[in-house]
DNA sequence: TGCCATATTGTCCTTCAGGACAATATTCAT
DNA sequence: ATGAATATTGTCCTGAAGGACAATATGGCA
């Protein structure tokens, strides 16, 4: 699988020479050569200001080669630009700058048929996809059931949203001691805080 | 990076000896020798009835060197389990029956610092990240249109338990501006606070 | 008897949420 | 042209949340 690269001042950076040593670059989708249905790794760079023409380059790609893996190099990474890329195609979004080493690893990871994401952006994803969780077939009984009695007890006064003050004054414990429930739980449902405590609780059960 | 597996059973099946020719299994946690703060990757067999135990092996191992990284290799692979487990510091999470020329890609990926994913559990988690509006009810629909245009867009943000600098950076405004909108809702909705914002805006049960 | 899990609590710290008061700019209806 | 609503942003402040590190006490089990 060869690669190329779409960069608009038609240059190739070391980095991506040392990555991808046989590489062509050119300076947009019409200048590519036409050849026929072939796999290949395209790397396009842009800017925040240039995102939209980058899209737009990516979507003509995989219109004519769907098999096509295409990674966005950016000089200004950002997560909400990278969800964009990813969920309109992409397989891969890092900074332009980013070592040979690594530009070669995102390389063999998208050569396989995956997709590269940092893990912030992973994190976001998680974090952004509670919901998700809520619906699977882990019922709020069974994540319930992964607490102490304790801390189920403490747990279900959050969800209902209370302050750790207020629930310290319904179990007659110290707030410190909410607060070490609380931390508790958190980890062990995989939870950020307590309002993803307060919309895991809440969901609705299927019956 | 030296690998060891950690199973049960004790055994290594074919597939992951054909990855990880030179790597070490061990039914549990207490059975690796104490090797000191060596770099290790970390291959968890469980199924979904040890799951706890698995998560439990993992806390344990990244107390001790929070630099291994760990990879979960289930026989029923699940999303929301993969959510868990990850969420839980994870860079992996894998079929136990996987093809070893797949296993070594999941080993190099997470060896350079990378997180695994399957492409079908990403696009999950990037649908799962969309407005939240839509599949409401009519009620939480009415809540909404008392608000103006940004305040919905910052409410619905908000609803998913992004912070103010996450929705600041989604949005492409500052922290205070989020703040203001936020407020403005609260008061408009009669809310106390984000939580219960998120609550009416997930809303699902009338209680 | 010893170990582990659980419960409880303390001190200290940083970050975040949210309110108060204030201001400018834009858009739209009158 | 004007006024109101909306959007945006600033500074400043207090209280709450949550994490880190630490400690003691209790109950159950091997």
């Amino acid at each position: 699988m060869h690669d190329l690269f779409i960069c608009p001042r038609n240059v190739m950076r070391d980095n991506w020479v040392e990555a991808c040593p046989k590489a062509k670059v050119y300076a947009d989708v019409e200048s590519i050569p036409k050849t026929g249905k072939r796999e290949a790794i395209v790397w396009i760079h842009c800017d925040p200001q240039t995102l939209p023409w980058a899209l737009e380059s990516m979507r003509r790609i995989l219109d004519l080669s769907p098999q096509c893996k295409v990674i966005i190099l950016t000089n200004v990474p950002d997560q909400a630009e990278a969800l964009l890329v990813l969920s309109q195609g992409a397989v891969g979004y890092c900074h332009a700058y980013s070592a040979p080493r690594f530009l070669k690893e995102v390389r063999s990871v998208v050569s396989h048929g995956g997709i590269w994401l940092g893990a912030e952006l992973l994190k976001s994803l998680m974090l952004a996809s509670k919901p998700l969780v809520g619906n699977s077939s882990k019922s709020i009984a069974d994540q319930l059931a992964l607490l102490t009695k304790r801390e189920r007890e403490v747990a279900i006064e959050a969800a209902k949203g209370l302050s750790n003050k207020e629930i310290a004054r319904v179990l007659n414990i110290t707030e410190r001691t909410v607060k070490a429930h609380l931390s508790a739980s958190f980890e062990r449902l995989g939870l950020k805080d307590r309002l993803q405590l307060a919309l895991t609780l809440n969901e609705k059960t299927h019956d």
